[in-house]
RNA sequence: GGAGGGGUUCCCGAGCGGCCAAAGGGGGCAGACUGUAAAUCUGUUGGCUCAGCCUUCGGAGGUUCGAAUCCUCCCCCCUCCA
């Protein structure tokens, strides 16, 4: 453990049967059993050591019986270092109108056939078991913003009750089981939350349920105001976060884990992130730019493409395009995380920080 | 040479006397995107001193209170016949 001065910012090392991933880390997310547009290989050598899928999705598709059968979620994705799967707890969110929550356990109607599917806490681990990742999600009540603190305070009960019901439910022992912190934005559950959840004695606890449209500054309170009731020495998660700024903070107040679909969704709609800020690609002024779009960046898109030509890229819809952008904002994170943990090292965090978002900000494009 | 059909805002294409600065696509321009129902979605797209005015539906005239829409002549394009 490595802290900086007047933050709670922190180093430490994830160790999983697939290999050991250094924190701070990010993970791109694949909830398909691929991050989109990219391959194994490519995510491996910008120097993701984990990445994320999602339990619920590949259930409906293709089944997490026929993976298993297959050899297991690894071998059937090409992936040979660590996964963590989401335990379709944020599809209780992001498809609100197809599910129905009970005590029991969440009724969904599938976006793809209209066929219901009963997800209880116990069918989540059995397909994650199934699926042979390194990390399971509990499965979790996920609710929007804002919602009432009653409504918030039952979803914080459920989501702990569907925790407790999950480490009983777990039979293997090798992969680790996180539990999440429900409490929305109010910093009294989310302490309750915290402090429930930790007497389970879990390997790994997330901070769920935020970056689900509240402001930026809430979103960092909820994290301050959950961090200190957590255990120093299990990894903490702050769940689908987030923007480069967003991590910063984050990590700054104690977080050592995140995801977020921004890198490989937004390089898909032209938005790349870079050292200067996150601007639009398809955007007129990069017409007839021949700079690359990030001159502090190794990727191969940097390397060896202007602007110019990514833009014409998206403009024409070529594939490729998106390609090269996902491969940029995968590598941006990466980059950005190896900066983190290098100054946290150096116990020079706040400073890097501060450096960053004033360089992001004065370029005025974000 | 004869018979038909057609020329609409950047492009294609509806409209066929007032509710038309003109449907719908495309393209352009911009925005959103946070544990992925997303290579998606949204807005905007003649000008201005912008609740109003000006210019615009191949060109020039005309009819009408009023024309992209009706009439006359001209120019151009397409199909068929010779």
């Amino acid at each position: 453990m490595c802290r900086d001065h007047g933050s709670q910012c922190r180093l430490g090392r994830l160790i999983t049967p697939h290999g050991e991933v250094e924190t701070p880390a990010f993970m791109p997310v694949g909830t398909r059993g691929v991050i989109k547009a990219i391959s194994p290989h490519e995510v491996r050598s910008m120097g993701y050591g984990i990445v994320l899928a999602n339990a619920y999705h590949l259930y409906l598709r293709p089944g997490h019986d026929l993976i298993e059968q297959l050899g297991g979620l690894h071998r059937f994705m090409g992936w040979d270092r660590a996964i963590l799967t989401d335990s379709g707890g944020f599809q209780v969110f992001s498809l609100a109108g197809l599910r129905k929550v009970s005590d029991e356990g969440v009724l969904f109607q599938s976006h793809l056939d209209g066929s219901r599917h009963m997800f209880t806490p116990e069918l989540s681990v059995r397909v994650q078991e199934a699926l042979g990742v390194d990390i399971i999600m509990c499965l979790d009540d996920v609710r929007g913003f804002p919602v009432p603190k009653a409504e918030a305070e039952e979803a914080l009960d459920r989501t702990f009750l569907w925790a407790r019901r999950s480490r009983d439910a777990k039979k293997k022992v090798d992969p680790a089981l996180f539990g999440i912190v429900q409490g929305s934005t109010f910093s009294d559950l989310r302490r309750r939350s915290a402090e429930s959840l930790t007497s389970l004695n879990l390997d790994g606890y997330a901070i769920g349920g935020l970056s689900v449209g509240e402001p930026h500054d809430i979103m960092v309170q909820m994290v301050e105001a959950t961090t200190p009731h957590l255990p120093e020495h299990a990894p903490r998660y702050l769940m689908g976060v987030g923007k480069p700024q967003d991590i910063l903070h984050a990590v700054l107040r104690g977080i050592d884990l995140f995801d977020c679909v921004l890198p490989t969704r937004n390089a898909r709609t032209g938005t790349l992130f870079t050292s200067a800020g996150a601007f639009n690609i398809r955007n007129a002024r990069f017409r007839d730019d021949p700079g690359p779009v990030d001159a502090r960046c190794a990727c191969v898109l940097c390397r060896e493409y202007s602007r110019a030509y990514l833009r014409h890229l998206f403009n024409e819809k070529e594939i490729y395009g998106i390609r090269l952008a996902a491969i940029h904002n995968l590598t941006f994170y990466c980059t950005m995380m190896a900066d983190i943990r290098r100054s946290v090292e150096e116990s020079n965090l706040g400073s890097f920080v501060k450096d960053v978002l004033g360089r992001m900000e004065e370029m005025n494009v974000c």
